[in-house]
RNA sequence: CGGGAUGUGGCGCAGCUUGGUAGCGCACCUCGCUUGGGACGAGGGGGCCGCACGUUCAAAUCGUGUCAUCCCGACCA
């Protein structure tokens, strides 16, 4: 390709409403345009860097064994009803109707279609196990879209989905799958971290997410691991062994005391002269309208996600002071947030908010605490010395819904855990028959029975794997592809392209690494070098081919761009080298 | 959805307070000059000032409404 026909135009600034650096890089060497909130162009250098993911991602699927396939992005209502998912799955569905004012949504994920066609197919033990994949466009109604690439609303994902006849072969194929998304991600250039996650909308119970660990503000998840052995969990599903903590308020009596104006866990401790650890924190939230009390150690917060599992349920907020106060008002009490508790200080429990009954949660840090502190709805009081079962109960939900920090213990070897951010790139399900089942997708066993599969889901987000590529591998200058994702292997840049030797040299290796499938670019453009050098940067050629004046002794200068290093070689060695590199991807 | 901000050539911005000619840098076109890290000079093309309604002799500028975009909080590839 001639540089001077490559569909590209840089910019010599960022654009304003680009954030994170993958963003802003794509956007200032040409890659991407937006459309519209999260929706954007891929540009052809774009698009290159994105068919190469996706034939890595081939490559390695049917290596595993997995056939491709392609499904509709539009699906109708009908399918989404019988896995109970179109009232489930919220205002992240793009809903749209047809001229006859049918239902249908925009795809943000395929376990209904991969179904519907399974059970048509899959009829005997025989065919089974068996896994489909495609690679697709896929649409989800973010709240907020942002950070660029990394959380479009219209983005490509590779899904896979496996059906088998029972949890072991499952659990063969989740491992399989395992196994090619580490390789994936390996000839991609990016090391990922397999965590364990909390499953979400797409449900199922065991569940890993393949994280890009960055140090860069891109990271949206929180990642707890051990370096003592291999455990590592999103901090939605993370556990911990908590180090020691006094548990005992020590108080000789249970009683209300005042507490004027302790708003704060810290203002009560101050006031009281007691650690937070031996205060119950009560939080109010709201799950899908319904409000639901959270009790907790005083100093630890909720993981809201757990929370949600705890209850069942789609959407969970915290809830407002006015919902609060109302709450309080409707019950009879007179309490602001800081005074809330599960019971008054006569047993009366908190009933109902508006027409839903209060449900009551604590997490599994309270079953042990001892004559300790606990609002009891009354403004500017609270009473201590409480213990369960005298002067308040137990709920009876009891599990861990707790955020785990870091510097507590590794639930595995007990070593301190420690946090890092990660870009969620890939994640792998076992789904059971959370669809098999509601759709009556099922096969004819051995043994004459009819059964549900067994399925597992694997997804791989195309478009973030790539923007996290250029999270990883970046300078201030620009990207720097890894080889194997690049959008072309090597630019080669004559200083003057009216000097006739510069230029017959530079055509002579670019003829030459084209006949030997290298990818290469030509910068025929009559500019100045700074242009082209810095062009050559912003766009991340891996390899920079310069032809200047020392081609006179015949030497041209070879730039690798991860690496940086310059070295003075001829031609001929530099045409050879590119080309041995690009054979060495595999 | 709640809170904050912004909409002016492809990109980055000024102009708005105090209404009257739409302006700057980059990019683009032509000529000259220059050629190892985003040169320079001269000339040139490109804008319903987000949109609608209103106030006014006159609106980018003032008012109302609306749409869009971005940032901060709850979800996910």
């Amino acid at each position: 390709m001639k540089m001077s026909k490559l569909f590209v135009q840089t910019l010599r600034e960022f654009p304003s409403d680009a954030e994170v650096i993958s963003h802003k890089m794509l956007a200032r060497a040409g890659y991407i345009r937006k459309l519209t909130s999260g929706v954007y162009n891929f540009l052809p250098l774009m698009w290159r860097v994105l068919k190469k993911v996706e034939n890595i991602i081939r490559d390695e699927m049917d290596s595993a064994g997995a056939q491709e396939l392609l499904m509709p992005f539009v699906q109708p209502k009908e399918l989404w009803e019988e896995s109970g998912r179109w009232g489930a799955y919220g205002g992240e569905l793009m809903r749209l109707k047809d001229r006859h004012g049918r239902e249908m949504c925009l795809g943000p994920t395929h376990e209904e279609i991969i179904t519907a066609i399974a059970r048509d197919v899959l009829k005997s033990y025989k065919q089974l196990p068996t896994n489909l994949y495609q690679i697709q466009s896929k649409f989800r109604d973010e709240r907020r879209p942002r950070f660029g690439l990394l959380r479009g609303r219209e983005f490509i994902m590779k899904d896979a989905y496996s059906f088998a006849t029972s949890q072991e072969d499952l659990e063969k194929e989740y491992q399989n799958m395992w196994q090619a998304y580490t390789n994936i991600f390996k000839r991609c250039g990016l090391d990922t971290k397999a965590v364990q996650s909390d499953s979400g909308a797409i449900g199922g119970s065991v569940s890993h997410e393949f994280m890009v660990i960055t140090d860069t503000d891109a990271g949206e998840n929180d990642v707890f691991y051990c370096d003592g052995c291999d455990y590592a969990a999103n901090s939605n599903h993370a556990v911990s062994k908590l180090p020691q903590a006094v548990v005992d308020g020590g108080f000789a009596k249970s009683e209300v005391v005042d507490t004027p104006a302790t708003h704060s866990i810290e203002e009560l401790c101050a006031f009281l002269n007691v650690p937070a650890s031996v205060i119950l924190k009560t939080l109010v939230y709201i799950v899908d309208k319904k409000p639901v009390l959270a009790l907790i150690r005083g100093d630890k917060a909720v993981e809201e996600t757990k929370l949600l599992n705890a209850v069942g349920g789609n959407e969970i907020r915290i809830a407002t002071s006015g919902e609060i106060e109302e709450m309080m008002a409707e019950n009879g009490f007179n309490a602001i947030p800081g005074f809330i508790g599960p019971v008054d200080e006569n047993k009366k429990p908190i009933a109902k908010y508006g027409e839903y009954k209060v449900s009551v949660v604590a997490d599994e840090t309270v079953k042990e605490l001892k004559n300790f502190v606990v609002g009891v709805n009354k403004n500017d009081a609270h009473r201590v010395g409480a213990n369960f079962g005298t002067d308040l109960d137990l709920p009876e939900i009891i599990t861990d819904i707790r955020l785990v920090e870091a510097g507590e213990l590794c639930p595995q070897c007990g070593q301190p855990l420690k946090v890092t951010r990660g870009i969620e790139v890939g994640n792998i399900f076992q789904l059971g028959t959370k669809y098999s089942q509601p759709m009556n997708a099922v096969y004819l066993d051995s043994d004459g029975k009819t059964k549900p599969y067994i399925m597992g889901c694997y997804g791989i987000g195309v478009t973030r794997t790539a923007a996290a590529a250029v999270e990883a591998h970046h300078d201030e200058w620009g990207i720097k592809w890894p080889l194997a994702i690049a959008p072309y292997h090597v630019v080669i840049v004559p200083v003057s392209v009216k000097d006739e030797l510069q230029m017959s040299v530079a055509n002579k290796m670019y003829e030459e690494l084209l006949a030997n499938g290298v990818e290469a670019v030509l910068d025929d453009r009559d500019e100045r070098p700074g242009v082209k050098f810095k062009d050559a940067d912003l766009i991340g050629f891996p390899y920079r081919i310069t032809v200047g004046k020392t081609i006179t002794e015949g030497n041209v200068e070879f730039v690798t761009r991860q690496t940086g290093e310059k070295e003075a070689i001829k031609p001929e060695e530099a045409v050879k080298n590119v080309i041995e590199a690009v054979k060495s991807i595999k």
